[in-house]
DNA sequence: CCGGAAGTTCCATGATATGGAACCCCTGTT
DNA sequence: AACAGGGGTTCCATATCATGGAACTTCCGG
């Protein structure tokens, strides 16, 4: 097969390694080799070859039909370094540094199942407002945190009803779907009486490295310290605050 | 003919992807080029054709110095596939049916750090008994998920004394090998009055398919109801019921 | 402005991956 | 029991594809 974009040549064999591995890595059923040679229209042959060299390096595996999964090396390096944990390890120093600046607290979540997965917090110097949301689950539509998350795909819309939970809180969908196509254009999002009578929630994005949104962090705190003319500015600061951290850039190269 | 180390053929350039792969997913600090280079014998030249490749499938990817690090395609695997949430899905069948069967309550744990992390548990159908556990952290020394999860490697002896919890409590770290010499060989852990007064636990390895053992399930409630004598049959029943939960295939339309 | 270290691209070369065919399982069917 | 058939591995001649040295580019630090 040619490829009309400039197939970048000396790598044929690794290119299709990695085809195979990351077909595994994405797949919902583990496939098995004659699935996979078909998929990527090589012979079987080589494709045993390939899946061999894969599993002699530990990066994949057979259960005991023969049908491959992703290996011990990288069920280890998701147990020990990719998963939540590391997450919040992360980011802990954002945390920290929103909320010294600001004196609130400031949260760290990411999508959960129909739900906000709150991971880490770190508490403001105030007394009011210090309550701890780790573990608890927050809904999706009346949070800061949910709404950047469903503005920028890192969760789904909801099913089923929204539920009220103060007189503010948006229980239509169109007019949610609006709300988020505002937080994606500010890059912020924001709610005010929306969870809760008084309280106020600005959050931003965690981004990957190239660019997908795995989570989101959060300031809130009562509406009489945080008032509306503060939000915007609050959310350039979160903003700022996560640039800073971001160690990290994709090499811009060729399309 | 035995060519059991090497030779192996017709996989050089993907043993060689592969091995620069996994070095980078164990490294404590992102590797740049020229390390992997030297630290695989290999020419810049080509180092750098592989690295690339691993690149453009997102397997790795490079921070602002460009040293590498897992891509986006494991990170992602990491965070929904790889941790615990997955793992507490898995072996939620196993506990229910561990629930079941017995009346009694069923946990699943991993080594957490420097204690037994709690991550799923399914209550019996008694009145006693039924506190939950999750999200607690209970001692490597003194419960039997603990004795597991050291006795099979998953962690590593506690530094320090043994805190006496009962008269019963192994405080001993020569005792607490011994212990855990038998659990090996049994298969199994068990403490009876060790954590507290009056609760019996059970537990058993949870292997990876490479037998790695990754964490342990346990089944616990009150003296009165798991005697001595039970000890053995329950073990042996817990041990039947992890082995049933093999993988599961079925097979879908093509396309 | 230079020296040096890190990384990428180029290219002739032959070592190395390729895929068809043969072969070896299993499992279900007649 | 013999057979058909699907899945997987091994073998091997072939030429494609990966290889590494050298040349070239950045990017620092001095």
């Amino acid at each position: 097969m040619d490829k009309s974009a400039q197939a970048i040549t000396g790598t044929q064999a690794v290119n299709r390694a990695n085809a195979l591995l990351v077909h595994i890595l994405e797949a919902e059923r583990s496939p098995i080799l004659t699935e996979l040679a078909i998929a990527h229209g090589l012979a079987k042959s080589t494709t045993s070859r390939l899946l061999g060299a894969l599993e002699r390096s530990g990066l994949v595996q057979r259960d005991r039909e023969g049908a491959f999964q992703p290996g011990s090396v990288l069920t280890k390096f998701a147990r020990t370094r990719g998963g939540e944990a590391d997450l919040a390890a992360r980011f802990r120093p954002v945390l920290q540094r929103i909320s010294n600046s600001t004196g609130e607290t400031a949260n760290l979540a990411i999508a959960g199942h129909g739900a906000v997965d709150l991971i880490d917090q770190v508490d403001g110097h105030y007394l009011l407002g210090a309550k701890n949301w780790v573990g608890t689950n927050v809904p999706l539509h009346c949070s800061a945190l949910g709404k950047v998350l469903l503005a920028f795909g890192a969760a789904t819309m909801p099913k089923g009803r929204l539920a009220r939970r103060t007189s503010a809180t948006i229980t239509s969908k169109i007019q949610l779907e609006d709300e988020l196509t505002r937080v994606k254009s500010k890059g912020f999002a924001s709610i005010y009486d929306e969870l809760e009578e008084g309280l106020v929630a600005i959050a931003v994005p965690v981004r990957e490295i190239d660019g997908t949104v795995i989570g989101a962090i959060s300031l809130s705190g009562p509406s009489t310290r945080i008032t509306r003319e503060r939000i915007d500015k609050l959310g350039a600061l979160l903003i700022a605050e996560i640039e800073a951290e971001k160690p990290i850039r994709k090499k811009e190269g060729a399309a």
